[in-house]
DNA sequence: TTCGTACGCTGTACAAGGTACGGAGTACGA
DNA sequence: TCGTACTCCGTACCTTGTACAGCGTACGAA
């Protein structure tokens, strides 16, 4: 899998979970030892401590004391538990009303909330929501969200791509952030002994006179990062960039 | 592996390997049947036609005609496959120049240049390039790229940071439609059908009164696309917006 | 001509992952 | 006192990257 998905499993039983539309309790059989819910924060704080790769039927069974095929008497199977884990991080996520602020603070908020979340759960960034759980984690998410962006003058279509084209923003900047941080991890070397380590070698075969813009700006912009990826410093530029983007939109004279 | 990582091997075999400087061919032993850039083709292609996934080991060498182990005679380990590969599509992508142009051309031409490249190969736009390839395909493009924004005011760094974004906005773009691509293939579902699969059992239980703005929002865009993700579309609306962010940028005026 | 050596190629093996299958044990209704 | 419907789980299969060791080849030296 080059990337994770949500709601990639039976959709009717998915949808059934999230809402947990369960059925009555069997009337036979031994109690269950664990809940769904259980096995679900456990799969996310596996995930918050180690990573999504970490998220593995085996591992989670683990932090439970259960063996592995336990946790198939809770979830049909690993695509339904990432449904679960989203949409309650979705869930718990805070909603405070931006109502009577500008709109650039209203749209900056939702973008904040959403790096906090993805701060919080880098997991989350990695899983693509093209087919979003269907989830009230979900649900109330995209009403608080859409609520920032009423009464602007968009019609409702402009209103999803707009709130589209935000998250997307945010989750782009997630991931390279959570890469970044894996980079450092898996390597064992820092951006700047990485490059270290590549600078006298890249020095023997790259023609500086051949790309003369490329030396110039690699140099100013490794100097003004410490040769670091900056995370923080990619976000508070590219989000004045997206509000400037939809200001074209909203602020410009309609008629 | 959550999402897959350029430069993910030894710094110094991979330059090498980028540059092809390669040691002189060995005195002793039989002549190599296969050569470098035949099995990165053969990864490209297998990427192309199947998806990174695709791109194990044992396929590419099937493709080949070769045991797997072979092909650890001319790559250390698929990390630097992945560089070879990323690179050798960086250094097919035509690049002609927009000098001359209004600047919204040029950055245009540059993000359609990126997108043209991910939509060839999908495959490159689920690999993170926090540290990218440093091969000539990267150095060549980088230099093309920045011409683009090279003139217009912007310092160095400020060069950088909008390359970064706008070509951060295009991979976004290009992973989304290709989770839409691979969640129709994966479910065998169109976006319709698993639509229609969802629809009836959410009205069961999502109560439309709780969240009015979400309903109407949802309805008016699933109405305007046909209940399907359009990444066309998406595309569209954010390099407009993207245009628009960078002109508060570059035309406001400085001093 | 005959090796020694260095090298290309490959068969086997291991660990980790999701999960199908079927068996052991448990508790309620009849 | 069963039959039945559960929960839980041991085992097993398949796939992946790649370490290791063995086999065969071809050049340089004797």
């Amino acid at each position: 899998m080059p990337s994770e998905r949500s709601n990639a499993g039976d959709p009717a039983r998915t949808l059934e979970l999230l809402w947990r539309a369960t059925a009555p309790p069997p009337k036979h059989g031994p109690a269950q030892g664990l809940t769904l819910d259980g096995v679900v924060s456990a799969a996310i704080s596996e995930a918050d401590s180690a990573g999504l790769a970490a998220v593995t039927m085996r591992r989670v069974a683990t932090r439970l004391e259960v063996a592995p095929m336990t946790l198939y008497t809770y979830v049909p199977g690993k695509a339904e538990l990432l449904d679960l884990m989203l949409d309650g991080a979705y869930q718990r996520m805070p909603r405070t009303s931006t109502a009577g602020r500008p709109w650039r603070q209203r749209v900056a908020r939702v973008a904040d909330e959403n790096r906090d979340l993805l701060a919080a759960h880098p997991w989350a960034a990695a899983i693509s929501t093209v087919r979003p759980p269907l989830g009230p984690g979900a649900m109330a998410k995209y009403e608080h969200e859409l609520s920032a962006l009423d009464g602007l003058g968009l019609d409702d279509v402009a209103m999803d791509d707009a709130l589209a084209y935000v998250l997307a923003f945010v989750q782009a900047c997630a991931r390279t952030a959570a890469d970044a941080r894996a980079a450092v991890h898996d390597s064992a070397m820092s951006d700047a002994q990485w490059w270290a380590a590549n600078a006298p070698l890249l020095d023997r075969v790259f023609d500086a006179e051949a790309y003369p813009t490329a030396a110039r700006v690699g140099a100013a912009a490794g100097a003004a990062h410490g040769t670091a990826y900056d995370p923080a410093h990619a976000y508070r530029f590219g989000l004045a960039r997206v509000l400037d983007g939809l200001a074209a939109l909203i602020d410009a004279p309609r008629g």
